[in-house]
RNA sequence: GCCCGGAUGGCGGAAUUGGUAGACGCAGCGGAUUCAAAAUCCGCCGAGGUAACACUCUUGUCGGUUCGAGUCCGACUCCGGGUACCA
């Protein structure tokens, strides 16, 4: 009787891989390649569960592959510029510098005591002035040619604090360290020319087989692609250089119901009413409180202003509309003017209502002739529908054939142009902060803006700044900021936005592939390990961090930095679901919140404080948060259980896709399956491996568990789906466990079982398996053992049950040949018992017979 | 607001993609072992119903298609992710 102990076992075999330099990846042509990738971590302080959900289904692939043969590169790095940083400096009086690499030393110790497969020779973070050199590398080239242009953009702007805010910083419409209300302010920003290949962006999708269709979706959705009218309203009465207000529409068939034409705060036609009207510069200053998320205007209020302009409406000179100012028409979508059809627009219809202007009806349902009350009525596109048409009267048309009418009417009289729009917006990577890339450009009284030439690179961040006061330090680095012009030598300044962190995560990929390269990518090492084979990360990066990467591959490709073909970064992709925990309030204390390790379950169900034995109200499972104290952390869970029992956990139970929850009952099963598996060795006779000639029942029954074990499993991480792999594990345990019979061939049966075992449960459990291993006198290390086959002839057996449905109702089953015909199992199934007594001499209406499946007789 | 998901026993989930609903695990209950407890092992375990069968109900709600629906269609409810400066 032994017992495994993991406080030993784990650095002793992270250690031996080590030394065998297991993961340390080469380029090998003659061998297939696997490049498997975790979305790399944002080094915050220490890794959580959801790193170590992440990692553990990461490594699973990684050694999974490694086992089928395959060179796998399995690196890792770090995500290391960001706001936190710049806030923790300011908190602490620490270096933003200092605070990341410290981070980074400890998430990299705790990362490693979970014995990942990684090939940590690779490691880098994106704060590496080696990193950021060759992103301003990138930068310059992508500049050159024509990828990025500057152009004015809306921020957050904190009048108090003077400075800007990310949209996480304001909270209800307030700075979060001022309180003040925050205003929309517009300047100019880098931008990434991103919505010039919207159209391949899109149709590049079809291609990406192996994504979850829910991201696919999610990604065509943002870039909106659409088809509809582009024209414009005649105005009177407006200032000078205002006489045309564009409009864009997916619908012009409803332009007949159009009551009044709005414009965003931002419009220019709004700014130049704000100089002479001191009405309108109030509602848009009131608007602009609003902040820039998308979000929360939609979800204010509807608010509108009458400019008192008026324009006349295309199909009709002498039909005037008002002009109204509303907070929520955005600048950045489409022209930042829109017309008003309250009949067929829900928000248009509770304007309208709200501001008592009239409601036109254009469209009405086949059977349904009552004008629009309470809802709007949305024509639909692809069924008949009776439409007021201005000119030739009512009309029976598709909403499709209304708008394609319209287009082509607004064409052959030129007021109007059908056009195709994109909602895809350009990525502007201008932050006004110090912990960013910095942008590589210098601007010139004379020069204007003046690239910073590649031999002056990198432009490195300046170590000696303060964040005692608010906004960017670089601003106030004189020093570093003044430099002379690399054009006209004359005293110009650099710039001293620095890039969106997500430029940083959009390439890392691609130099993993060779992190000590002087140029930003080695054409060699790319040929070989691109694409990235598996992208492995959180469904909240499915849109943003995924479509800048498919973009950023495009723009490498035609600079150089990728081989021309290049265009899609990760050939498959997943995305797994959050860590959650139940939460905890004292009863009578608000918003009061304790850590799982300060409450206690009794034995009744009842849950108190540890400290006060005060009542605690068990709250609901959500997602691990600081905030909440429904933490775990994993570092404990490791010292207490090993690596391994908190690796099998994250992969039993709950599919990979969704949310799992962490409790310490399922730790305590975890464990107490190694434990298990443990003593299957102590007392099962394993003979030394030669093939009997023959094999009992017995040992053919343990065979076919053990040959549908190794499909299960493999199919089941093949899928993305460990927890049916682990149940599959399970079975193959508590058959082991039952197999007691003495034999030859029953101790070859159970030395195939336990190897398969061992070397199926390597990828989850690996410091465990190499220990069981070494016990069941396995050659080497399990690491470099090769997976296991299925063996056909084992997955199928010659007779089979069918069930027997009665009118739909499973009444009974049957045994049958595996071969029989149909006719055979029809005759068997009307013989049976529960049939005959329902059908009492009758005969069956019908027989449905599913070979290999089912029986269904209707009486 | 808009886009995208999800909902199955006390709990996490499985169901060969239209064919036996509840695999496997957790919790619970009963038993063995123990001076006792922990650990371990064996058995039971959706609800109603029955002495036991039979039978009835059951996959968030309501309706539909089908010999047959957790799975397909329509209408909802609630929860979660994203919403362009959190990463």
């Amino acid at each position: 009787m032994s017992r495994y102990n993991a406080r030993e076992a784990e650095p002793k075999w992270q250690a031996a891989w080590d030394k065998a330099g297991s993961f340390t990846a080469e380029r090998d042509p003659s061998r297939p390649k696997y490049y498997v990738l975790e979305m790399f971590p944002y080094p915050s302080g220490r890794i959580h569960m959801g790193h170590v959900r992440n990692y553990a289904m990461g490594d699973v692939i990684a050694r999974y592959k490694r086992a089928r043969g395959f060179n796998v590169l399995h690196p890792m790095g770090w995500d290391a510029f960001g706001m936190p940083a710049e806030n923790a400096a300011m908190a602490n009086k620490t270096h933003p510098g200092t605070w990341t690499y410290e981070n980074i030393a400890t998430m990299r110790r705790q990362l490693k005591s979970m014995g990942l497969s990684l090939d940590w020779s690779r490691e880098f973070a994106t704060c590496d002035p080696e990193y950021y050199a060759q992103q301003q590398a990138l930068f310059l080239d992508m500049l050159e040619a024509g990828f990025i242009a500057r152009r004015k953009a809306v921020v957050n702007w904190d009048p108090v604090d003077m400075t800007v805010l990310a949209n996480e910083q304001v909270i209800d419409g307030k700075g979060w360290r001022s309180g003040a209300p925050v205003e929309r302010q517009e300047r100019q920003q880098w931008a990434f020319k991103i919505s010039d290949m919207a159209d391949e962006l899109l149709r590049a999708i079809d291609g990406l087989k192996d994504w979850p269709d829910k991201v696919r979706l999610m990604q065509s959705n943002w870039i909106g692609k659409s088809r509809g009218l582009q024209f414009a309203f005649k105005t009177h009465d407006a200032p000078a250089d205002h006489g045309d207000i564009a409009v864009y529409t997916t619908r012009p068939d409803t332009l007949m119901g159009a009551s009044f034409v709005g414009i965003s705060p931002d419009h220019p036609l709004a700014k130049a009413l704000e100089a002479e009207n001191p009405g309108i510069a109030a509602f848009c200053a009131e608007c602009r409180r609003l902040g820039t998320s998308e979000a929360d205007l939609e979800k204010a209020e509807k608010k509108g202003f009458d400019t008192g302009i008026t324009v006349s409406h295309p199909l009709d000179p002498e039909w005037k509309l008002p002009v109204w100012i509303a907070n929520f028409i955005l600048m950045d979508y489409g022209t930042g003017a829109i017309f008003g059809c309250p009949a067929h627009d829900q928000r248009d219809l509770d304007f309208c209502r709200k501001y008592d202007l009239p409601v036109i009806d254009t469209f009405f349902a086949l059977d349904n002739d009552t004008p629009v009350a309470a809802e709007a009525y949305v024509p639909p596109k692809t069924e008949k529908v009776r439409w007021v048409n201005h000119f030739t009267g009512i009309d029976t048309a598709t909403g499709q054939e209304a708008i394609d009418a319209t287009v082509t009417f607004a064409e052959e009289r030129g007021w109007g142009k059908g056009v195709e729009n994109y909602r895809l917006r350009d990525w502007g990577i201008s932050r006004q902060r110090y912990w960013g890339c910095p942008i590589p450009v210098v601007h010139c009284a004379t020069c204007g803006v003046v690239p910073v030439p590649k031999s002056d690179l990198p432009v490195k961040l300046p170590d000696d700044v303060t964040f005692d006061q608010p906004g960017n330090p670089l601003d106030r680095h004189d020093a570093w900021r003044q430099v002379p012009c690399p054009k006209c030598g004359s005293a110009a300044r650099r710039e001293t936005d620095t890039m969106d962190t997500f430029v940083d995560s959009s390439w890392y990929f691609a130099r993993f592939c060779s992190p000590k390269a002087e140029t930003p990518t080695d054409s060699a090492d790319i040929d070989y390990w691109m694409n990235v084979d598996q992208y492995i990360g959180g469904v909240e990066h499915a849109i943003l961090h995924l479509l800048y990467s498919r973009f950023f591959c495009r723009a490498m490709a035609a600079t150089q930095h990728l081989p021309p073909s290049a265009g899609e970064p990760f050939n498959a992709l997943f995305t797994q679901g959050m860590v959650t925990h139940e939460t905890y309030n004292v009863v009578g204390r608000n918003n009061v919140w304790l850590a799982p390790e300060e409450i206690e379950r009794r034995h009744d169900g009842s849950v108190i404080e540890k400290s006060s034995g005060d009542p605690v109200r068990v709250g609901p499972v959500i997602k691990m948060s600081k905030s909440k104290r429904n933490v775990v952390d994993p570092e404990e869970i490791i010292e207490q259980y090993g690596a391994d029992t908190a690796r099998w956990f994250m992969l039993s139970d709950s599919p990979p896709e969704r949310d799992v929850e962490w409790t310490t009952a399922g730790v305590e099963g975890a464990w107490r399956l190694l434990r298990q598996v443990w003593s299957l060795l102590d007392d099962l006779s394993l003979g030394d491996g030669t093939m009997p000639d023959s094999f009992s029942d017995g040992a053919t029954a343990l065979r076919r568990t053990t040959h549908g074990a190794i499909k299960g499993v493999t199919d089941g991480i093949e899928g993305f789906s460990f927890n049916k792999s682990v149940a599959k594990l399970y079975e193959l345990k508590n058959e082991l466990s039952k197999a007691k019979a003495a034999g030859t061939d029953m101790d070859y049966a159970r030395r195939e079982g336990l190897r398969a075992l061992c070397i199926m449960m390597s990828p989850m459990v690996p410091h465990f398996a190499e220990e069981m291993w070494e016990r069941l006198g396995g050659e080497g290390m399990v690491i470099d053992a090769a997976w296991p086959e299925a063996d056909p002839a084992l997955l199928i057996s010659d007779q089979i049950t069918l069930p027997i449905q009665i009118n739909g109702k499973r009444r009974s089953e049957i045994l049958v040949e595996r071969e029989a015909t149909k006719e055979d199992i029809e005759a068997a199934a009307l013989a049976d018992a529960a049939v005959s007594r329902v059908l009492e001499g009758r005969a069956p209406k019908k027989v449905i017979v599913v070979p290999g499946r089912i029986v269904n007789v209707v009486a």
